[in-house]
DNA sequence: GAAAGCATGTAAAGTGTTACATGATTGG
DNA sequence: CCAATCATGTAACACTTTACATGCTTTC
């Protein structure tokens, strides 16, 4: 009855399966490479590590001679955590609930004018045209690198759904611009000139 | 210091702006409109009501006469939860944070088989491809009733940002499942006939 | 010498879901 | 008569972010 720390467990050990590592890096490796579709805080992260040490999923070691700040915790991954990730991973991924906030707003469109909707969809292809070319950006250096040392296929694959995602986002705020700004023009031609 | 209830006020005031109504008729409403791109529950939505009078942003009329149950009770939108809702509308829509489980999957999917990555990506399309299907259908539906009587542009934008979606995340899909599939295949083309 | 970065951590508040309790009416 | 639907509501729990506190090292 008391099962807790949601994904995050599954996170952290998915991090340490990468590398042993601190809370620290944890946050800036998911900052750099997984923000486009996940997101932890440090509120959840070092909690969740002491956790996982409690249940014999990763070991702690105190680092304090390394260097800078009040001293380091390195943390590893143990067998049975490894065993707990790979569990994790055959079972079947939960239904993602979407909440957009710019769908929302376009529902109530009714209650604002169209320059205020027409705005915010501009904003919105913006953002996701950006996103886009630095995703893009992002799958170049990967190519780049991959040639040489690394296998990154699943890292390539993730930035792949962003593409096609921005895409998307932009191709529809183009077209629902275009139907917005339509909308004015009924069926009369009345010019007053 | 206290400004509670984010954004479940404003899909409140909303619903309400559409039609005078119940907290049980707008589950159903959300349920069947919007899920796709907003979901409330019970716990907030009747909390957020009785809040919304509180702050004289709508009027309840107790409805004890009207056949089931234990009575019901209809909310009006004032003139000041209209000012509400329309300077909320206004305001730029916060930036969708994303939590795709399946990319945290294949992302780890070191720790994993390419079959247990094939089968969360098989459900993943299949899943989209249902809602694009269904989508699809709701549009025409739409399309249908326009020509009739009312006006649904915007609830065919929201739609058609649907469709665009789950296009994308489908086809993402196929093309992820042919780059882990092509993956054990590397330089050698050895045959044991 | 100040700012930025490294590094840890927690308390409080905010946000959201689930499970439960209640009870009448309608349809099979 | 039983199940479903209409209809309200809350307490407990789960999840997440924000703001703060601490203090060393490195860079400007």
């Amino acid at each position: 009855m008391k099962e807790n720390t949601g994904k995050s467990k599954y996170v952290m050990l998915g991090m340490l399966a990468l590398t042993p590592q601190t809370g620290y890096t944890i946050k800036k490796w998911l900052e750099n490479e997984y923000s486009h579709f996940w997101q932890e805080s440090y509120g959840q992260i070092y909690p969740t590590l002491k956790k996982l040490v409690e249940e014999g999923l990763a070991v702690s070691s105190h680092n304090s001679e390394h260097g800078n700040g009040r001293g380091q915790i390195i943390y590893t991954i143990t067998e049975p955590g490894k065993k707990e990730l790979s569990d994790w991973l055959s079972k079947a991924p939960e239904i993602e609930k979407f909440r957009y906030e710019i769908l929302l707003k376009i529902s109530f469109g009714d209650n604002t004018t169209k320059e205020v909707l027409l705005g915010h969809l501009d904003e919105f292809m913006k953002r996701n045209e950006k996103l886009l070319e630095d995703m893009n950006g992002y799958m170049e250096e990967m190519e780049g690198e991959k040639g040489q040392n690394f296998d990154c296929t699943y890292s390539k694959l993730t930035a792949l759904c962003g593409i096609h995602l921005y895409s998307a986002m932009k191709a529809w705020a183009i077209e629902a611009k275009g139907i917005i700004s339509a909308k004015g023009e009924k069926n009369h031609e009345t010019k007053n000139t």
